[in-house]
RNA sequence: GGGCGUUUAGCUCAGUUGGUAGAGCGCUUCCCUUACAAGGAAGAUGUCGGGGGUUCGAGUCCCUCAACGCCCACCA
């Protein structure tokens, strides 16, 4: 067809007027009329709504991207969704703060309320449905925002196919799930030591732990044995959990404390008698080699307590008090009226309570010494944890039983990883797990556990046998639903029945984001087509979340992995090496960026970061390939213009050896590109196409532009013509993945319909048959390289004629000089050529100036 | 303490069955060449982290050490 090229190309607009077109034309529709081995699936990250998106998505999504759009191209049916993360805290907070709400799940439903315009001072209560809803309408919004910022990206989603962890469908997928487990048997709830953030008054799970450097002291406290045969001296960072100690430990092994074993002592201030206990746990090179066992100062005094069967003395309240009952077995006088002096004080306050407190009974030796070390905090949290008893539940993942967990370690051998290595970060996190995974919180943002308890006489819940929904039934709401059988009049009341007050963890629902998207149990038919889907990527830091926590939902659902290759992202990092942080300051809006490079550029520099490799933020690589992007609109102008308005001339002209070779090194190019994508190599292929068309525009359309005007007759021009044709032709299909708005624009002067719908080229497409000789570029580019150089070292223009060339190279290289001789003369290469047999040398003789 | 990754030109990084060290940026010099001056041409630049080994030959394979980074671990 005739080309139509715009007088003065340009990049300005191209991302507005391609993402409408694709848009309106449904480029990226998914088509769900094919089977499961046409379709290539993709379970998209969800991003966290109530965020900002930063440079950090861009570069990642965008990794996906260049992967969707080759899978597209290959022929493949892309399944590729985009999801919202809106459901846990973050949104929460916002939402409380926005509207001047708070939530309160003993409230029932009210259909009728709606906040008031002006968040009001004092926060109005409202029920957990309405409050849901708030997050919903607000959460809409931030999406918005992000949907157009991803469209400027050029994500080829298929953006009918959303869902947010919060909707209607999530949360009955997730409510499914979870029922599912629990008729299993994979979930159990149980009252046990939970690791607990005060401030948000939750539990939190393993997997969401983070470790701070603080400091502290270390206490030396004088234990009083109850024979009278002297004292154990024990170090403590924790001198306030004294009345909650039930034990002092040390290595059955430690020749200091064998004796000591299985004799009392007295506590410290409160006199209650404790045994001297053996346990390999226990160290001997830390502290005084013996310890003491407090309910619960870290999570090993948790194992403590429950291999050595010890009782249970927990003082420290679910607010991070002190709480105002002492452990009935603190008796002594002394003990009461120490104890009252720390009920109701913070963990702090306590610890500086107490220190002044031994120190007047001088039973602290010396005074404290001052150390920092690691103390575990909820990621999102800004108090050290502590351990409290509470009924939680849990899903099994390996945590607990060798036979589970070696089940989800073969999972994470199913598994493609991308790069290999991450692989052994889920190895060593599965191999690592101390307990089954958590999955109750206790807020109010999320998905409700669907459970009831029923009530007994004295109104309190049968934990062990909780009151089931049906599936038809979902989602419910447990504090506003009532169970099968029950009235709502019987809320709470003896004989009644009470709603499980918490909701899952957003862990718990994302697990289920293949399930969500895919439509399982909603759309089966849909579902079959696109699980386990093919590709899941995420940051490397979600392993031990996201990921694994997904693979143990599918391995108990599906028996299978829920995808079959896992490509992990790196990390952005700002100029100086650090991880980009959103509290940094330093943080670029993606959205200014994408204004000042344009999408293609950024996406050619998220493109160069290797698959898993940390990347610096770098401006000049955007530059670069906006630099890239101008070129090709430049070049493909300047190839249409010598190819006219008719049409280029069939493959089968490609006659002269110097085409022949181009198509060539071009089926190189392609297998190589070809292979890279299969690896998930979108910076491999990436950097063989550029390096290729750098050599079309430099060398090859310098080489041949004369030939394909015509200058040595038609035959020589249709050959030129067909391969400036086809090799235009390949590189903008093979660019289209990376760079999708310039490709589509210098697709569209010349080519019908959208360059994102065609097929993937292959080296079959461009073979001349068993000719073609790759000496003949080099001699060729060699050859131009020469005549420039004499020229530039001559500080001539590049206008200047070449009056005599004398090249001294191989008999071979000669005859492929031989072939490009017409060529090379035509470009001004050389006018008079002299050959000679013998050590490669060219010898370059400028004409006069004129 | 265990695991993983990184270490190549001033900077950012390629280097895939072991075979004479690469790209881009930056730098120097030159050129308005009717596709491109927000461009083009050419040039200089490296004990490939240290040490040892295998080999005719090692940036590439093996051992070892070091630095940096990340993950994990029971952190009294």
């Amino acid at each position: 067809m005739a080309a139509s090229v715009p007088e003065k190309p340009s990049l300005d607009g191209v991302e507005q007027k391609w993402s409408e077109a694709w848009e309106s034309l449904g480029v990226y529709n998914f088509d769900r009329s094919t089977t499961r081995d046409q379709v290539y699936s993709i379970d998209t990250p969800p991003p966290t709504a109530s965020g900002s998106l930063h440079i950090g998505h861009v570069f990642s999504y965008t990794h996906t991207d260049t992967i969707a759009r080759y899978q597209r191209m290959r022929g493949k049916n892309v399944f590729y969704p985009m999801g919202w993360d809106d459901n846990g805290l973050p949104t929460e907070r916002r939402v409380q703060n926005y509207y001047g709400v708070s939530c309160d799940p003993s409230l029932p439903y009210d259909p009728t309320f709606r906040p008031p315009a002006e968040p009001p001072k004092q926060a109005i209560p409202i029920s957990r449905p309405n409050f849901i809803a708030l997050c919903d309408e607000l959460t809409k919004e931030d999406e918005k925002a992000f949907e157009a910022l991803f469209r400027r990206l050029g994500l080829s989603v298929d953006w009918s196919l959303q869902y947010a962890t919060i909707d209607t469908r999530s949360r009955r997928a997730s409510q499914r799930a979870f029922l599912r487990n629990l008729a299993r048997g994979e979930a159990y709830s149980q009252d046990a030591p939970t690791l607990w953030d005060v401030d948000y008054k939750t539990a939190v799970a393993q997997a969401e732990l983070e470790e701070r450097e603080r400091p502290a002291a270390y206490h030396a406290l004088a234990f009083h044995k109850t024979d009278g045969s002297g004292d154990i001296v024990i170090e403590t960072t924790r001198p306030e959990l004294l009345p909650a100690c039930v034990a002092l430990v040390a290595h059955p092994d430690d020749e200091r404390f064998k004796s000591h074993f299985n004799t009392t002592v007295r506590i410290p201030l409160f006199d209650v008698e404790v045994p001297v206990l053996a346990h390999s746990l226990a160290q001997p090179d830390k502290g005084s080699g013996v310890a003491m066992i407090c309910t619960f100062g870290d999570t090993t005094d948790v194992t403590w307590w429950r291999e050595l069967n010890l009782p249970t003395r927990a003082i420290v309240g679910r607010d991070g008090r002190i709480i105002s009952d002492a452990p009935t077995v603190i008796t002594s006088e002394r003990g009461i009226a120490n104890y009252a002096e720390l009920a109701g004080k913070s963990v702090k306050q306590a610890q500086t309570r107490i220190v002044e407190l031994l120190g007047q009974s001088g039973e602290m030796l010396g005074e404290p010494k001052a150390i920092t070390h690691p103390v575990k905090f909820y990621e999102k949290g800004d108090r050290p944890l502590e351990i409290v008893a509470s009924r939680q539940w849990y899903i099994r993942n390996g945590g607990r039983e060798e036979a589970v967990r070696a089940e989800m370690q073969k999972r994470g051998r199913e598994l493609n990883w991308v790069p290999e290595f991450m692989w052994h970060r889920y190895e060593n996190w599965v191999g690592g797990l101390n307990g089954d995974w958590l999955i109750s919180r206790q807020r109010f943002f999320g998905v409700p556990i669907p459970l009831w308890y029923a009530l007994d006489t004295d109104g309190e819940p049968r934990f062990e046998t909780p009151l089931v929904p049906s599936e038809a039934r979902l989602p419910i709401d447990p504090s506003t639903d009532v169970p099968d059988g029950y009235t709502e009049d019987q809320r709470g009341k003896p004989e009644g029945f009470s709603g499980d007050p918490d909701i899952f963890d957003t862990w718990a629902t994302s697990s289920l984001t293949p399930e969500i998207a895919g439509g399982w149990e909603e759309d089966n038919d849909l579902f079959n087509r696109v699980f386990p889907m093919d590709l899941r990527p995420q940051g490397h830091d979600i392993i031990r979340t996201w990921l694994f926590s997904t693979v143990v939902r599918s391995h108990f659902e599906h028996g299978s992995v829920p995808w079959h290759n896992a490509a992990l992202s790196g990390w952005i990092l700002d100029p100086d090496r650090k991880k980009m942080g959103k509290s940094k300051g330093n943080a670029v809006t993606p959205l200014s960026m994408l204004e000042e490079h344009g999408s293609d550029a950024i996406r050619y520099w998220a493109a160069s970061g290797r698959p898993g490799v940390d990347t610096a933020l770098d401006p000049a690589q955007m530059k670069i390939g906006r630099k890239l992007a101008i070129k090709m609109l430049n070049a493909t102008k300047f190839v249409l213009g010598i190819l006219g308005e008719s049409d280029a001339p069939p493959i089968s002209a490609i006659t002269a050896p110097v085409d022949q070779a181009l198509l060539k090194k071009l089926g190189v190019l392609i297998d190589e590109a070809t292979k890279a994508f299969d690896a998930y190599d979108y910076a491999r292929a990436l950097e063989k196409a550029e390096s290729f068309f750098w050599f079309f525009c430099d060398d090859y359309v310098e080489l041949v532009k004369g030939r394909a005007y015509g200058q040595q007759g038609d035959a020589a021009g249709a050959s030129a013509k067909a391969a400036l044709a086809t090799t235009l032709n390949v590189l903008q299909r093979l660019f289209a993945p990376i760079v999708p708005f310039v490709t589509e624009e210098i697709w569209s002067w010349w080519q019908a319909g959208s360059v994102h719908a065609q097929s993937w080229p292959t080296s079959g497409d461009v073979s001349v048959g068993n000719v073609g000789d790759l000496l003949v570029l080099d001699v060729a580019s060699n050859t131009l390289m020469a005549a420039r150089r004499a020229k530039t070292e001559a500080k001539r223009s590049m206008r200047t004629e070449i009056a005599l060339m004398k090249v001294t190279d191989s008999t071979a290289r000669l005859a492929a000089l031989r072939l490009v001789e017409a060529d090379l003369r035509e470009a001004g290469a050389i006018t008079a050529l002299e050959l000679s047999e013998g050590e490669f040398c060219y010898t370059v003789v400028l004409a006069d100036p004129v």
